[in-house]
DNA sequence: TGTGGATGCCTTTTT
DNA sequence: GGCATCCACA
């Protein structure tokens, strides 16, 4: 067991203490994941077998990674039977072997939230309510809530408390919403996200035998990231490991930051008077920052009440203070951001890779990375629509449930008429309004419209059948054939890609791009399942099971791309950077308007003070006197938080060329010059080394227009109006196309216009003429 | 059944 | 400012 060397001393008691419950407080950037990794190792290596281990975490990528680590240690043989994954992957698995116990079949669907939404919303509608006071997303997150506390339809029905509220807020027929929504959710045999943690808990709470079975399996209990969980979850591992207590788990009372979610930070902060017998490791050395970050957020965070005492040191060198800027307008931020962010490439030998942006909202993104790319800068946006969230990716999805189980109601509606067959609203509000009547679903309908009387003409009735036949001749074939190459035959019959490939349009062309990217990964899925678990033949239900599963958040990022990282504060948790800008830092944005109980006041500094550990090195921290939000500008003042941090940390920049001219003359995009020249002259981020201005040679590379290395948009090779040439706009003029890229699916143009600037075009919407 | 103009609304988002 | 949604119309 050489591997438990590589541990200082309090990592080393936190993996060998393995009788008994532990909670391990982990400060940031303390070595958590090596603890939960090494302590699984330390117990395989001990004799422990793999398959009675279960390791819970709560994303997809974490518990990948942790599985490699391990398995570097011990032996792919052996990690490959652990039993690790997210909280939903690991129980929609047992509650797919345990569905006919609880009313559903094995091949159930998962629901992902906009499909929960728009159920919802056809609920709203048929109950005939106003959906501006029953708003859907404000429903699903009461039912979201009450699930993730554990009240099922039946419970919220019956809980006066539950009715009180939600009378005082206008919607006093949620409990109906929530009784039909569960009712249709089992009809279409699906389940949502939070389903798969109540119906976890109802399964063990309604069948002992079967909690006692997996009492039995799950010897040791792990959780990662324990202040994050709620109380479905909560409970679930409070159950399994109810018999030997032996759990443990990790996590950071400081780093709690989705109670918006339903994650109660008592979990973490009560472990120990719910495990008596607890024993308390706190990892408190900070490996990854200097010491000055450190301290800051140390400082930060200690202005929160409710939290889990703890000193967080570094032994780091003590580094550069935190710069604090002020500017005028959040254009000037991020034109400054740009500017240090090339400073600092050139003086100190970083890559664009070791650079963070971190904002409170993704709307302050598209301001940023103007800026960066002006600058050519690359850089990579994290959050967003991610591949799986794509229209066309989800319609051919949709296909495979619906194949998969006929009764996905949210799948049905979603493809019934697409590509379009001639199937409108009409008639799909008949057909749903049939099978309310007689509470069954949609597809129960179709497979017999006379018997249940549908009423519709024989045109309309030929083309159902048409569809229902289509549909059926599929799920025939589902537990025969190769997923691929049922998924091929899906993509071609259907249409989806046909009418696509007769126009030539950038959309379409990307659009085939992205269902062959489906396709691919199908494939990859099932040669992968062949080759590691001896698989003859991997069906598409498999596929979707893991597939609904997946998130954006998931992609790995590439260390051979070399892009700075413009993420939300949320999404940057875990992750770790040289130098890390946080912008914004303003009232009325950070903390967030919506945040007002003192409650979440302090979640917002526990966000603030993720922000700030992420940095390595050297932490920026930027606020705006004005912002353009919502379409008009807003003044603010400085966040609240900044007073929170001791200013010995902490270095205010003066700015003042910006505060002695007025912003108001610069035109918001202008291109000009001397505006530019004047902007590269105020970069009041210093370079931690010296205060110099950027090189002319960045200059005249801006001025001499070198294309963006953004790769990330890929370059339209055979686009309507290639680089070079010259296109006429109805307002700005004649122009010259400098770069063509495709964005979410859309061709977008770069265009200088000469003296109205350069503009970013999306072609569908501009109407240019091009000229020779 | 599809479209286009007017209207209304905006946080964060591990699954 | 930008997107989704809704209603009016072809």
């Amino acid at each position: 067991m050489d591997f438990l060397n590589d541990l200082n001393k309090s990592q080393l008691e936190a993996v060998k203490h393995t009788d008994g419950p532990s909670l391990v407080i982990a400060g940031a950037g303390s070595g958590k994941t090596r603890v939960l990794t090494y302590k699984i190792a330390y117990l395989l290596s001990k004799g422990v077998s793999p398959a009675s281990i279960l390791a819970l975490t709560f994303t997809n990528k974490a518990a990948r990674e942790m599985r490699k680590r391990i398995g570097e240690l011990v032996g792919y043989q052996t990690s490959k039977y652990l039993w690790m994954g997210t909280f939903h992957s690991i129980f929609s698995r047992i509650l797919r072997s345990e569905a006919q116990l609880i009313g559903f079949t094995k091949d159930f669907t998962i629901y992902d939230t906009s499909d929960s939404k728009s159920l919802i919303k056809s609920i709203i509608k048929e109950l005939q309510l106003d959906d501006k006071i029953y708003k859907p997303g404000n429903i699903f997150s009461k039912i979201s809530f009450a699930k993730n506390n554990l009240f099922s339809a039946q419970s919220y029905f019956d809980n006066p408390d539950f009715l009180k509220a939600d009378t005082h807020s206008k919607v006093p027929r949620t409990r109906e919403i929530y009784a039909i929504y569960a009712n249709r959710c089992k009809q279409a045999n699906a389940m949502d996200f939070d389903d798969l943690l109540l119906q976890t808990n109802l399964l063990f709470r309604n069948n002992p035998e079967i909690l006692e079975k997996y009492q039995h399996i799950f010897n040791f209990v792990l959780v990662d990231e324990y202040q994050d969980t709620n109380f479905a979850q909560y409970l679930i591992v409070k159950k399994l490991s109810e018999k030997h207590e032996r759990i443990c788990v990790v996590g950071d009372d400081a780093q709690s930051i989705y109670s918006f979610r339903g994650a109660n930070i008592d979990n973490i902060l009560k472990f120990q008077q719910t495990y008596q017998h607890a024993t308390l490791f706190k990892l408190e050395q900070n490996y990854r920052s200097t010491q000055t970050i450190v301290n800051a957020a140390n400082s930060l965070i200690d202005k929160n009440a409710k939290q889990i005492k703890k000193t967080i040191f570094s032994k780091e060198k003590v580094g550069n203070l935190i710069q604090v800027s002020n500017v005028l307008t959040d254009f000037e931020e991020a034109f400054m951001v740009a500017n240090s962010i090339k400073d600092l490439k050139r003086k100190e030998e970083h890559s664009y890779k070791d650079f963070a942006v971190l904002y409170r909202t993704n709307s302050q993104s598209r301001v940023m990375e103007e800026a960066l790319r002006k600058q050519n800068i690359p850089y990579r946006i994290y959050g967003g629509l991610s591949f799986y969230q794509r229209k066309e990716i989800k319609d051919v999805i949709a296909y495979f449930r619906l194949i998969s189980n006929n009764d996905d109601e949210e799948a049905l509606k979603r493809i019934i008429n697409y590509p379009a067959r001639g199937i409108g609203s009409v008639t799909l509000e008949k057909l749903s309004a049939t099978a309310q009547t007689h509470n069954v679903s949609i597809w129960t309908v179709l497979s017999d419209m006379l018997k249940y009387n549908l009423n519709v003409n024989a045109g309309t009735a030929n083309k159902l059948a048409q569809f229902r036949d289509m549909i059926a001749v599929f799920s025939q074939q589902i537990q025969i054939l190769d997923a691929y190459e049922l998924a091929n035959n899906i993509v071609k019959t259907t249409g989806v890609i046909a009418d696509a490939m007769h126009d030539k349009s950038a959309e379409s062309l990307s659009r085939i791009d992205n269902v062959q990217e489906l396709l691919k990964a199908i494939y990859e899925f099932s040669e992968t399942k062949k080759n590691e678990e001896g698989m003859d033949i991997v069906l598409l239900p498999e596929f979707l099971s893991e597939v609904s599963l997946l998130t954006d958040q998931d992609e790995t990022k590439d260390e051979n791309d070399d892009k700075v990282t413009l993420m939300t504060v949320h999404a940057s948790k875990g992750l770790e950077f040289r130098t890390v800008y946080i912008v914004g830092m303003e009232e009325q944005l950070f903390p967030s308007p919506f945040a007002k109980s003192p409650d979440e006041i302090e979640e917002e500094r526990r966000l603030f003070y993720v922000a700030i550990t992420r940095a390595e090195e050297n932490c920026f921290i930027s606020y705006s006197k004005s912002r353009f939000r919502n379409g008009q500008t807003n003044f603010s003042n400085p966040s609240r938080f900044l007073k929170d941090i001791d200013n010995q940390y902490l270095e205010y920049i003066q700015n003042e060329v910006l505060d002695s001219r007025s912003t108001s003359s610069f035109n918001r995009w202008d291109d000009d010059i001397e505006i530019e020249r004047n902007r590269f002259r105020q970069t009041p981020f210093r370079s931690a080394r010296s205060a110099t201005a950027s090189s002319t040679q960045q200059f005249s590379r801006k001025l001499m227009k070198i294309n963006s290395a953004d790769d990330d948009k890929k370059t339209v090779d055979n686009a309507r109006y290639p680089v070079g040439s010259f296109v006429k706009h109805a307002i700005f003029g004649i122009g010259k196309v400098i770069e063509t890229s495709i964005s979410n699916g859309n061709e977008k143009a770069e265009i200088d216009f000469g003296e109205k600037g350069v503009k970013s075009l999306l072609l569908k919407f501009a109407k240019l003429e091009k000229l020779d």
